[in-house]
DNA sequence: TTCATGTTTGTAATCATTACAGATTTAATA
DNA sequence: TATTAAATCTGTAATGATTACAAACATGAA
């Protein structure tokens, strides 16, 4: 992924989006880390070099960002939000170990855009998880979790 | 669904769970509501009748009953959890006009429990939802919100 | 009855997020 | 260049959901 800030700025100006310094700090956090980050983690993250930075400013921005389709929000526990540079349809893995949240892929149908309506009602965004232990936790605890 | 008294007593002691009266009204009050009600939902109607419950019990009893598996936990707003007495795995529909929460049957391989892994990681929920425009809002807006 | 244990309650604390208003920056225009 | 309106950013306070905690209460066994 090619994360200069050219590539970023124009990224914000295709949406519409006037690119702010404190835009595109954000915008290329999210395409640096792509582990679905929370609000905080980004502002802890940021202000390190902008001390000036705030924290509303981040919610603002990542608001700004969601409506305009840039990223994508993932409420996996319920307590927070997580946020995704990926906006293509696909699915997660919560570790209820590590608390990682891994990206998926899996066959769906809805995925595909194969299926745009049910029952009458309008799909407009897919959510697909799952939640359980990973790979890497299971090894590490020498096949004891199954 | 028998919703008397008798049959959720039953269903507690099921699962070794101490059938008090507090708990009983909870389980109850979710097997009468199945519209995927949230914590405060289920507390302000249950004071009306049990004026000294308390806000604590209704969270301490809703955890303890997702822990022995009774209810399963639905995060989609991000804000607020809801609680699902049906646990048996099934989708759901999120409406951005009305905020209800229906339950979706769709033809889904997770949900028919086949698949019990991927790439190595244990799967132990299945979590899928929409969020869109229901069909009842839709033709409220006589079909302009397509 | 006594005692230990489990349960409930009310209040205070926590954490994520939003509201708001003042300060700052930007962009357009004269 | 100076002016000015609009947009953006910032810090603080408020909100809302949830949890921590300790005292009060209920239960069941000895």
């Amino acid at each position: 992924m090619i994360t200069n800030m050219k590539h970023i700025k124009n990224k914000l100006e295709a949406k519409g989006v006037k690119p702010t310094y404190q835009r595109l700090c954000v915008l290329k956090y999210l395409e640096k880390n792509m582990n679905h980050p929370t609000a905080e983690m980004i502002y802890e993250n940021i202000a390190k070099k902008i001390p000036t930075m705030s924290k509303t400013t981040i919610y603002n921005t990542l608001n700004l960002f969601l409506e305009n389709g840039l990223i994508h929000a993932v409420t996996i526990t319920g307590t927070e939000v997580r946020y995704d540079i990926n906006t293509f349809s696909h699915h997660h893995f919560l570790c209820r170990k590590c608390g990682k949240i891994v990206d998926i892929e899996v066959k769906c149908p809805f995925c595909d855009g194969e299926i745009t309506q049910i029952n009458g009602s309008k799909i407009e965004e897919i959510h697909g998880y799952f939640k359980g232990i990973c790979k890497k936790c299971r090894e590490k605890n020498n096949k004891v979790e199954r």
